[in-house]
DNA sequence: TCAAAAGTGTTGGGATTACACCCATGA
DNA sequence: TCATGGGTGTAATCCCAACACTTTTGA
């Protein structure tokens, strides 16, 4: 939480850089030793989490200001971000609300106003970031997904309706390009789809749904050092996942 | 294109009640006779349409929002509503902005303001349907979906959004309930599939997918009146058609 | 009686499912 | 040598697309 001059600061900076009534809230997924993860912050001072989000520029695209966001807390650049709902419930921000309301009035207090919140996706790859608290958090982490706290504001809703959409999303295009390392395995990938989906897949018949799509390499090198049979590596082209992606979108028709 | 004087009270009175920097914008969709209908504005004194859209309330939910802008356009309540996408173009309004930017300076002109806009496509019962201009419009109506002329802003983008959304949607999910008629045949609900997809599908087959999902009340009586054979009535079963919808998003896994 | 619209049935093939079997590796 | 993870193959099944045939109706 905020000093009194603290949200002053940051409301006086925030109403001359921002767009006010705007936010984005960001649900970064990652996927480590077979575990769906989700970025979380915590925030000082209280025993409060949240999803990973900020506020729009005055004349920044959406995008870039999601990616903006997402630079600052894992590092990354060039993240793969999906829009996805827009949260506006007038309630939504109540308790930012009624935690800031009485120390400044409302034309110079940035959160005493209400915030239509824009929901974005990313999918990351886990090793490649490097979490970051902001200046108004105390640390920022993966979270398991099975072990995400209640999450203050709307941010539970936020990130079931992500997750829902990740879902569907994943029913009709091949989703992983994202979210694997560059090599992996057929049964690192199937991990994947079944965290996500929540569903056991019988391996057989997903090796050959996936190779089906034709968008992976082969490599000659199997991976070494684990016990029992040595599997394939495999990554993706990019190329052909490209024209994928495309092709997914056309729909059963 | 409004007068100074009038931009000015239109200002003051959106800035007074409307959120800033945020508005909606609707794609109506009907279905008449065999033909896809969009529902579009004609602005008073200029060659110019537009989809019917508007602003935000500042403490209105931003499905009623949209739901209170279309009951101006259509005379409906209670509207099937599906938000899509966020626009959000820095340069988006940029021919609103040049319009206007000269008669008012930016704090009070309200249309100096970049604008997100909140995309929403809308399925109707055309025979219900009432179309009506509001105080900027000189006409509200129906265009068939192959002769849309050229929208202004990034309008054709929203509506060719709206579209592919809705083909999209149709794939994984029975549509239907909320553009047709109470009592309809079965080769009247696939000219609406055939129009949404821009394919043609086949009788039988239709047909057999269509009662299989199961939410369908066959009447007794046939249509009549057309010459030859008469068709079956059908009307949706609105208790498996809400299961039926629920249902189709677990996706294909 | 015939053309056109509509209802119903059949069939073949492709995809998906549920299996069985074999191979490699470390304990 | 055996339990386990992993690669590959196959039969059964289901779904769907592509068909043909029949019925009804107005002209």
């Amino acid at each position: 939480m905020l000093t009194k001059k603290e949200l002053k600061a940051y409301s006086a900076d925030a109403r001359e850089n921002y767009l006010p009534h705007i936010s984005i809230d960001c649900v970064v997924f990652g996927f480590h030793e077979g575990v769906m993860k989700v970025l979380i912050l915590k925030m000082k001072d209280e025993a409060a989490w949240y999803l990973p989000g900020g506020f729009m520029r005055k004349t920044e695209p959406i995008e870039m200001a999601a990616n903006r966001i997402l630079k600052e807390r894992t590092g990354l650049d060039d993240i793969f971000l999906q829009q996805f709902h827009v949260f506006g419930d007038p309630e939504r921000s109540k308790e930012h609300f009624e935690m800031y309301k009485d120390m400044l009035p409302a034309a110079q207090n940035w959160f005493a106003n209400r915030f239509l919140t824009i929901g974005y996706y990313a999918l990351v790859d886990f090793s490649h970031v490097n979490p970051t608290p902001d200046e108004l958090s105390e640390t920022c982490f993966w979270c398991d997904i099975e072990e995400i706290p209640d999450l203050k504001l709307d941010h539970s809703l936020i990130l079931k309706t992500a997750l829902d959409t990740l879902r569907l999303h994943l029913s009709y295009q091949p989703i992983g390009y994202n979210l694997m390392p560059k090599q992996f395995t057929m049964p690192e990938l199937q991990k994947l789809y079944e965290t996500i989906l929540d569903k056991k897949l019988d391996r057989r018949n997903f090796q050959r749904r996936m190779l089906g799509f034709g968008i992976f390499n082969k490599s000659d090198e199997p991976r070494k050092g684990g016990a029992h049979k040595a599997p394939f590596l495999y990554s993706f082209d990019t190329e052909n996942y490209k024209a994928a992606l495309i092709e997914g979108f056309k729909g059963g028709w």
